[in-house]
DNA sequence: AACACAATAGGACGGTCGTCCTATTTTATA
DNA sequence: TATAAAATAGGACGACCGTCCTATTGTGTT
């Protein structure tokens, strides 16, 4: 196998399975694009569901590698946590137009096989890293259920943002998450003062 | 044109573009679900453009119903704000199985084309509604802001409980949205109190 | 240099798609 | 009842789909 076309292939694969979704994108589009033809694609991923997986593989590597890079460059992780809801406004040119590329593609994932897991892979990469986050801010008896609410509202302000086309609000509720972690962390250590003072 | 024919064309594609999505739904199954030929679809509509067209006013006739409805029924503002909040409990079954309509079918009409209004038209009638019930709660500086953040949180809710099947998280986020409501109605009449003693 | 095999191109295949066309049946109106 | 219009059925059309097959080119190993 000629690796390099190969990745070549998966990077342009989820680029359009992101801008146009998983249904509406052809062998031809991906092939096309690459400017290669449609049996060297089949000759490197012998059905769509193989390239499907191999995109969800590539997303989650590249998920991974981002959440290990917030690890090494961010001071504690209430940065870190502010990291992952930033990513909506870093990314809005192409939310607005696409959404996000967690969530639309979880959504047709799940409308072709209810019981299939790939839809949620990478947001449980998500979780589970935004869990540690919580945990190590002190809040592991609700690490779970904040990490969760992270998700899910960054996920409905990347639906409604690219709905209504609204910078404006997107960057209202990122700034209302923020402080919604900043508060947490107050009260966080103000709880470790009054602790201390027992 | 025989009006009866074209409504249930028009509540079985409503249908089907939930439970399949509209790319993948096609002229064959909106017709044969209903026992027709597609030529006779195709007399009824004349692109599945107009098809979806009408879908979307569809949606907006009965969500339009939905809403007086609680206005009839609801002892207050408070009360209907959660008959919305409770939407994604109600439905679970299906939310489980294909998301949010309205995010979803949202989702694919913006990557089909970001400037068509139709995708944010559902969203934007249940915001007009929240805006106008926090309105009378007495937050009219902030009825928007939160009519918005109803509508994100349900969202992210609709999806993230989709991806990972999870109604123990559905139930107990709706449970916070309530709180959520019930707080904010407090500190209304608190203030309102205050004020009446000053 | 000879050879095995990966890589690539190009097209055939059966199927489905949206669209369009033409008959036939039903319905409503004069 | 006669007739025009609406409703319906059925299929033709070109295009594109995922898949598969074959032939050709490139490449590395003996």
């Amino acid at each position: 196998m000629n690796v390099n076309t190969r990745e070549k292939i998966i990077a342009v694969a989820s680029d359009l399975f992101y801008e146009q979704g998983f249904e509406a994108t052809s062998f031809l589009h991906v092939a096309s694009r690459l400017g290669i033809s449609k049996g060297n694609l089949y000759h490197h991923f012998k059905s769509k569901d193989a390239l499907l997986n191999a995109v969800v593989g590539f997303r989650l590597s590249e998920t991974a590698n981002m959440l290990q890079h917030w690890e090494g460059a961010s001071t504690g992780p209430q940065e870190r946590i502010k990291h992952y809801i930033n990513i909506v406004i870093q990314n809005w040119d192409k939310i607005r137009v696409f959404g996000c590329p967690v969530g639309t593609l979880s959504n047709e994932l799940v409308k072709r096989d209810p019981e299939n897991k790939d839809a949620q892979k990478v947001f449980a990469l998500f979780r589970v890293w935004l869990r540690q986050q919580f945990t190590e801010i002190g809040e592991s008896d609700k690490a779970d259920e904040y990490a969760m609410r992270v998700l899910s509202w960054s996920q409905g302000v990347a639906v409604l943002g690219s709905a209504f086309g609204d910078f404006i609000y997107v960057k209202r509720e990122v700034t209302a998450m923020c402080i919604w972690i900043d508060e947490l962390h107050r009260s966080d250590t103000a709880n470790s003062a009054n602790e201390r003072n027992n």
